[in-house]
RNA sequence: GGCUAGAUAGCUCAGCUGGUUAGAGCACAGCACUCAUAAUGCUGGGGUCGGCGGUUCAAGUCCGCCUCUAGCUACCA
């Protein structure tokens, strides 16, 4: 191998405003299998991201969740890193851009800009939402469109005729957020003058750093001339307050890349043998690569470049660029079911078929690629159950009986030269981001293998005496071809790869992949990858069609939060005064001539008490018995006309049928605290 | 409207700088095998390479026009 290199690898920042779906997984799932790639080679390979957490639509949101917008982060951000997580995605360091290393390097960026002459301020007339204080973004105002009078159509562009305006044309118009009408109101904004990096920009957007048809797009704005960059906006807003200019914060989109750096050093700062100036300085030798859609390509082969270049940081090596995922041919629908949440994809599928899936379309090119649901599952099972993994689970067998060690020598060179001339292709396509390519060698090679093993017929073989030494040749053979090809796959499937290596006994590495191993002993085989079941991506399927239900039913006035507003906040000093504690029902009885109670006998740990419940139309007592709930175990007792009730349960729900218990999950004791 | 791409077997896609009868996988049909997670192997059917015109001894591969698809853009990204 040539020299270890030095890489960093970002892949864009998800909006820390909803949920991933499998349109983002594309783009995690190619940079990872790229990151993992170079790490398997031996390369200093680091893969930073981060939640993008700024905006108006985040403060928002926050709003609308009454919630802060810093718990807003950070709920999204939980969960974001759960599904990246599951489906394998392998960050070094995922992170938030609400973090004080961006907020410095936001600073410091913008102070370079600044002395450098780059930053412009001008006052501007923008909409105006009057209840609110708040200005408007085109897109949070409403109205009838000037052309052709469609009601209800968003400030920038009518959806129903196309024509474009400006919202101060709009017939009617009214804040998206309060329902108030907008007013006209002047502000001072900075900007970021990238006219002046028209020259550098148009060398650098041909330099290498791009795919051609991404550098002819660029040809666009830049010979049509460049704007100057609006990268400020008013409080409120949820983001960085600009240095010295007290209610103006940089726009989201300015601290949003500078996230990429925060992430890095911020993984730096605790990381032996990691330097941030290696990788950033103007005159850093290390490589920097980021993937992104191709919708913001402005925002990182523009902007991004020439920021860096101004403030005296080294411009990104290549920005690779990726095109949308369709489904079954056609937008991701939520109606149709094809709108797939990661989540709900984890609930019902395994996610290496899905990463084997895109990576076997994937390409270096910005093309749109598509998941037909039909074809994933039958390339999947076909490629990965039927060919790859089959090649293991037929052979093993016959060096199993014999003892369960591999032969000594190889028993057809010709076809092992195949695999090993075979590395070289499939590395150049996994470092070029021709996953597909990769992907297509590898499943060429595993028809070699079925083929040599079909012809060599070991099964047959071993009928008749005297044939051991040709029946383990021959299966150690397929044992190898099987070995070599799971780990050219180990990018893509790491976990499938890891139940190879413990069938193997080894850890697989590139290097020792076209290795021919001999003389060693391998594992039982257990099956390693089961089939995807039509039925399973049916349900996904339809469990995204009803978590659009949920979520259109959600903002009408008839959710349980409209029904029933938040109460008043409260310290945390009013919410410890409850204390609830962890209960087993131990017994759970009706009680004689009441029509809605059950009494509840509630072990706590050692003492008891004795509740009365309105439950009993949702539950019988014998469902109950032996489960753990959760009780206020300070409450007052109360005497009612059967007893007195030393405390109650938690239960949710309108009542009658619909009346739900709380369980703590498994492990919970009776007694413990819940806070 | 302008621009950037794409359009190759039922499906998903390869086809480098133009060169013999256009390929693969899946699906389909027949046969074989029965070691393997009903897996595998062999054979076969199936394409006027979106349409029209042009350049060339020769075009899926170059040029022009057209149709359709996707995206960007249409004066503050």
């Amino acid at each position: 191998m040539t020299q270890p290199r030095k890489i960093l690898v970002t892949s864009a920042l998800p909006y820390a405003n909803g949920s991933i779906h499998l349109g983002h997984l594309v783009e995690y799932i190619q940079t990872d299998i790229w990151v993992r790639f170079q790490k398997m080679r031996g390369h200093q390979c680091t893969y930073v991201c981060a939640d993008d957490a700024h905006g108006t639509a985040i403060m928002l949101k926050a709003e609308q969740n009454g919630i802060s917008s810093e718990e807003q982060i950070a709920n999204v951000k939980a969960e974001h890193e759960k599904d990246f997580a599951d489906f394998g995605i392998g960050f070094d360091n995922f992170y938030s851009t609400h973090s004080e290393e961006n907020r410095e390097l936001s600073g410091l960026i913008y102070e370079r800009l600044k002395a450098n002459g780059h930053i412009a301020t001008r006052s501007i007339t923008q909409a105006y939402d009057p209840e609110k204080n708040l200005f408007l973004a085109d897109r949070y105002i409403k109205g009838t469109c000037p052309k052709c009078k469609a009601p209800d159509q968003y400030g920038d562009n009518c959806e129903a005729c196309g024509a474009t305006y400006s919202p101060t044309e709009l017939i009617n118009p009214i804040s998206a957020i309060s329902g108030a009408t907008p007013i006209e109101k002047e502000s001072e904004h900075f900007f970021f003058k990238l006219p002046e990096f028209e020259s550098f920009l148009k060398e650098w957007t041909r330099a290498g750093h791009l795919q051609e048809e991404v550098a002819n797009k660029l040809a666009e704005w830049l010979d049509s001339g460049l704007q100057e960059w609006d990268i400020s906006r008013d409080a409120p807003y949820f983001g960085f307050e600009i240095p010295g200019e007290p209610g103006k914060y940089f726009y989201v989109w300015l601290d949003a890349p500078i996230g990429y750096m925060a992430s890095f050093k911020n993984l730096c700062d605790r990381t032996d043998g990691l330097n941030f100036d290696d990788y950033w300085a103007k005159d850093s030798t290390a490589e920097l690569y980021h993937f992104i859609g191709k919708d913001i390509v402005n925002f990182h082969a523009l902007f991004w470049p020439a920021m860096l270049h101004s403030a005296d940081f080294r411009t990104p090596t290549k920005v690779n660029v990726h095109g949308f995922l369709t489904v079954n041919n056609s937008k991701m629908s939520k109606s149709r079911g094809t709108f797939i949440n990661a989540r709900s994809y984890l609930d019902h599928l395994n996610p290496e078929y899905l990463r084997y899936y895109f990576a076997s379309k994937l390409t270096a090119r910005v093309d749109d690629i598509d998941l037909n649901l039909e074809d994933f599952i039958q390339k999947v099972n076909s490629d990965l159950v039927g060919k790859l993994v089959n090649i293991a689970s037929r052979t093993a067998k016959f060096i199993q009986k014999s003892g369960g060690n591999l032969s000594s020598n190889i028993d057809n060179e010709p076809l092992w030269q195949q695999f090993i001339d075979g590395e070289k292709t499939i590395a150049d396509a996994f470092e070029q981001r021709e996953f597909s390519k990769a992907v297509r060698e590898i499943m060429a090679l595993a028809d070699a293998a079925n083929e040599y093993i079909a012809e060599q017929a070991p099964w047959a073989l071993a009928k008749e005496d005297g044939n051991e030494d040709k029946v383990v040749a021959v299966c150690t053979q397929g044992i190898n071809m099987f070995r070599a090809l799971i780990a050219f796959l180990k990018p893509v499937v790491p976990t499938l790869t890891e139940r190879a290596e413990a069938f193997l006994g080894e850890t697989l590495t590139w290097e020792s992949a076209p290795q021919f191993r001999t003389n060693s002993t391998i594992n039982k085989f257990k099956p390693l990858l089961t089939r995807i079941e039509k039925e399973k991506v049916d349900a996904m399927v339809d469990a995204s069609k009803e978590a659009l239900k949920t979520m259109e039913t959600q903002p009408k006035a008839t959710g349980p939060l409209a029904e029933e507003p938040l109460a008043d906040e409260i310290q945390f000093d009013d919410f410890a005064k409850v204390d609830l504690r962890v209960a087993l029902i131990a017994k759970a009885e009706h009680v004689e001539g009441a029509n809605k109670l059950l009494r509840l006998t509630l072990d706590l740990g050692g003492e008891t008490r004795n509740v009365f419940s309105g439950i009993k139309s949702a539950y019988q007592p014998e469902d109950l018995e032996g489960k753990l709930t959760v009780m206020v175990a300070n409450l007052a007792p109360r005497k009612m006309k059967f007893g007195v009730s030393e405390g109650m349960v938690l239960a949710a729900g309108p009542g009658g049928k619909e009346i739900y218990l709380l369980e703590p999950h498994e492990g919970a004791k009776p007694g413990q605290r819940v806070m």
